[in-house]
RNA sequence: CGGGGAGUGGCGCAGUCCGGUUAGCGCGCCUGCUUUGGGAGCAGGAGGCCGAGAGUUCAAAUCUCUCCUCCCCGACCA
């Protein structure tokens, strides 16, 4: 391509707009261009990009035996009734009457529709296993878009999704999915880790997210250098360390208008540690009570709590039920005296038996010391708590760190969710009929372009992993008017392109140092400069963007073998990420 | 959804508090001449219902009201 003709809109000065070093510099390399919040046109070279990660996702999950097929992204509202999950991800859908005035949605994500078609062609154990996949638009009507390519209303995935009879098969296409995915991530240049994750929404036993470390990520992971346990906060586990047991007795002290966990510690002169958390929910539909006990200095993680409760609904208690519950406003809450009998009680087990806390005194304005668990109170034992860096490991007792990131991609075992709601059945060799078992395997494409950049840039702009980028090779005859270097630039470029290497001509009327700047900003990965100098010898200089290693090679052997001239084009470390 | 910030040629901004010439500057764009190894110089140009609507006023980018949009932090989120 000649960049005289290409829509590659450049600039110099960088948007307001754009905080993320991804969305700086997709922005300020003429990739992208925002429609409106969450929307993006993907430009001539930007769209390249994502061309190539798809091939690469394609032949991986080709390779796995995955059949590529094509869902619709328009999609009737009834089959989302069929699951439930119209009410669950009612915020994040576009939804619209068609012209007869049935309701119609922009799928944010597949399951329902392909369960459909596993319904209607999947009836024997025969046909079974299977692997669907697609690379296709997902539409959220997100709350908050941001950090550019991060999180958007529009974007690509790639989502597969597999059909077993088994368990075990399950596992197995898991194990295929996750190792496909790890060849995705290689060739794309980009480093990555592993962790367990919490499957929210999409349900299922067990899910794990690959997560590219980056300060523009949405996500914290915890990470334990020593072992190597990674997984996501909301999910990551720690070791707690206990007080030592003690048999104090209860006593009320007055705490006047102390509420906070933090006003109650600073005002009786303890950690906040030594101090309990008391929070009451309402569990749905029943309307039963439920209070959580956890150390003070602590927090509950919300995607722990959904699996302790199994997925059951809750909502926070209004002031009104509090006060009836305990006799007490908010902030002086404590297991120990409530007015329900009916209340569920679940218990972090940083509060374990025969360690006395201060807890609320169900009555306004007072405390009470030397509340302890096996002898005061008791409940059901679950690990609750938000991990803290600098937290023990609970597999090797080292210091937990955390890390930002992006998530790149997740798959779940979803297992019969599916297929059970929506009668996705197979009948097996004995004549009975089973939901089929599913898992779900999903990629963000847009977030792994957004993800190499912020993996893979300098000062001057990006720096393309050979495998991903939008060409090659970029040449730069640096004096235009010359003509013996406007005729060699010509020549080479037609040479690369009939040896099979995608070749980009600056055939602008620029100044050499804007050429300079934009072969940087662009980040294609060889630079073949022409200029006087270099001709007079009979050589090109080339450049390598990643490394800024310079060398001459003659033209003559660029012309007569543009690929053995260039090995850098096959050099593997073009394609790893930096450092 | 809570908090903060911002809408002025394609991009970055000034002007707004304190209303008053043809609304400025830099980048980019067009024409000409010069220039050519790290975002060239000079000269001459084109391009703006100042986010939208209503109001106050002799007069509104500027004051008032309503609305819309975008960004950031948080909550939320395959």
């Amino acid at each position: 391509m000649r960049l005289s003709r290409y829509l590659v809109p450049t600039l110099k000065e960088i948007p307001a707009e754009a905080e993320s070093l991804s969305h700086r510099l997709m922005l300020r390399a003429g990739l992208i261009r925002q429609l409106t919040a969450g929307a993006y046109s993907y430009l001539p070279l930007g769209w390249r990009v994502l061309r190539k990660i798809e091939q690469i996702v394609r032949e991986e999950m080709d390779s796995i035996g995955s059949q590529e097929l094509y869902l619709p992204a328009l999609q009737p509202l009834d089959i989302w009734n069929e699951t439930g999950r119209a009410d669950v991800m009612d915020e994040i859908m576009f939804k619209f009457q068609d012209h007869k005035g049935r309701w119609m949605c922009l799928g944010p994500t597949h399951e329902e529709v392909i369960t459909e078609l596993a319904r209607a062609y999947v009836h024997s154990y025969k046909d079974l296993p299977q692997q669907w996949y697609q690379i296709q638009i997902k539409f959220r009507d997100e709350v908050r878009p941001r950090g550019g390519l991060i999180r958007t209303r529009q974007f690509t995935m790639k989502d597969a999704y597999s059909l077993s009879t088994s368990q075990e098969d399950l596992d197995d296409w898991y194990m295929k999915n996750r190792q496909a995915y790890s060849n995705i991530f290689t060739r794309s240049g980009l480093r990555y880790f592993i962790v367990g994750a919490h499957s929210g929404p999409m349900g299922g036993s067990g899910s794990e997210e690959f997560m590219i470390p980056s300060d523009s990520g949405e996500d914290m992971i915890i990470i334990c250098d020593d072992c190597g346990y990674l997984a996501n906060l909301e999910i990551a586990m720690s070791k707690i360390n206990h007080r030592g047991k003690l048999d104090i007795p209860m006593e009320d002290v007055e705490t006047p208008e102390k509420r906070t966990i933090e006003e109650v510690a600073g005002f009786l002169g303890v950690p906040e540690s030594e101090t309990m958390k008391s929070v009451i929910y309402m569990l749905l539909p029943d309307e039963q009570p439920l209070l959580i006990l956890i150390r003070g200095d602590l927090d509950v993680s919300e995607a722990k709590l959904e699996m302790a409760l199994k997925g059951q609904e809750y909502r926070p208690a209004h002031p009104e039920e509090i006060k009836e519950m305990s006799g007490a406003e908010p902030g002086f809450i404590g297991p120990v005296g409530l007015k329900r009998d009916d209340i569920r009680v679940i218990i972090d087990d940083s509060i374990p038996d025969g360690v006395p806390f201060i807890g609320g005194a169900n009555k306004d304005n007072f405390h009470t010391k030397g509340v302890t668990r096996g002898r005061d109170f008791d409940g059901e034992s679950f690990d609750l708590r938000v991990a803290r860096e600098g937290d023990q490991c609970s597999h090797c007792d080292s210091a937990l760190r955390h890390e930002k990131a992006i998530e790149v991609g997740h798959i779940f075992k979803l297992g019969t969710k599916y297929s059970d709601s929506m009668g996705a059945m197979y009948l097996d060799e004995n004549n009975i009929e089973k939901p089929i078992i599913m898992g779900c395997y999903g990629i963000g494409i847009e977030r792994i372009m957004a993800g190499a950049i912020e993996v893979n840039s300098d000062e001057n702009g990006i720096i393309w992993p050979m495998s991903i980028a939008p060409y090659q090779v970029i040449i730069l005859p640096l004096d235009k008017r010359n003509e013996e270097i406007w005729e060699k630039a010509e020549e080479i470029y037609g040479k690369l392109w009939d040896a099979g290497i995608e070749t980009l001509l600056d055939d602008r009327d620029a100044s050499p140092g804007f050429k300079f700047k934009d072969a940087d900003l662009f980040g294609i990965p060889i630079q073949i400069i022409l200029g006087k100098r270099a001709l007079k010898s009979g050589n090109a200089e080339v450049k390598v963007r990643k490394t800024g290693e310079r060398t001459d090679v003659s033209l003559q052997s660029l012309l007569s073998d543009p690929v053995g001239s260039l090995p850098w084009l096959n050099d593997p470390t073009l394609s790893e990420p930096k450092e």
